[in-house]
DNA sequence: CGTGCATGATTACATCTGTAGTCGGAGAAT
DNA sequence: ATTCTCCGACTACAGATGTAATCATGCACG
């Protein structure tokens, strides 16, 4: 169960992640426009993630109100593991040398890291 | 130039990162066993990687050799760019955060993180 | 009460991916 | 020289993905 979401599938998900249960069309009203998705491709895309078992769709009348089955952090936990996994040894260690190396963090980003570090180590 | 690494084509770039240039069937003798794919498969990817234009082969004698064309760390750069960029906002500092949280570091990751920040703050 | 519209279900189709197999030609072996 | 063999080039094919269109049907409206 639950396999892979797929880019464009994602954009679905985040959408029921904000808010749920929806309708496939408030889900379509409430994708972002520069998608340019038709309706019937998120119908398509709804229906995958059900097959795909990380939706759910309880009927309303004639429609269905759709809402996520898993959450979203545990998709994050997933594929940011699975980054971890593929290019960093399965050690989250050197993706954060990496990152702080790399990226132009912010002194407030510091900051934060720097309280984290001190929390980490009481 | 440069489109995306698959999975599959990923184990290939590794091993010519780790060593190049290298014949087709060197690529093949070093790939992971556990793949157990056919020499067949490996032709395959290597012309993909080459028509990705992420790879380069130049004759020696009658065969090729393959060397790569973009850097592990670019190649590791733009993925976990892309990871921020889907998950966490654009922004390297969340995911950091979320390591950190969700994640057992070691106490010898944790200090190297200090030493990090310690440099950072610098 | 018949008919068109809104919705979900089914089908379409090109491209990418995983995983090979086949064809044709340059050297090697006899 | 003829044949065998090894290698790259081209082809194959099923499943996933992106992006829809078409079909079928229950409901609302005239």
């Amino acid at each position: 169960m639950s396999e892979r979401i797929s880019e464009a599938e994602l954009a679905v998900m985040e959408v029921l992640w904000r808010e749920a249960p929806l309708t496939a069309l408030d889900v379509a009203a409430r994708i972002d426009p520069a998608r340019d998705w038709s309706d019937r491709t998120i119908k398509t895309m709804l229906g995958r993630l059900l097959a795909k078992g990380v939706l759910a769709h309880d009927e309303e009348g004639r429609r269905y109100l759709y809402r996520p089955l898993v959450a979203r952090r545990d998709y994050v936990a997933g594929e940011s593991q699975r980054l971890i996994d593929r290019l960093f040894g399965g050690r989250a260690a050197p993706l954060v040398a990496w990152l702080a190396e790399h990226h132009d963090l912010s002194a407030a980003d510091i900051a934060e890291l720097d309280a984290l570090v001190r929390e980490l180590k009481a």
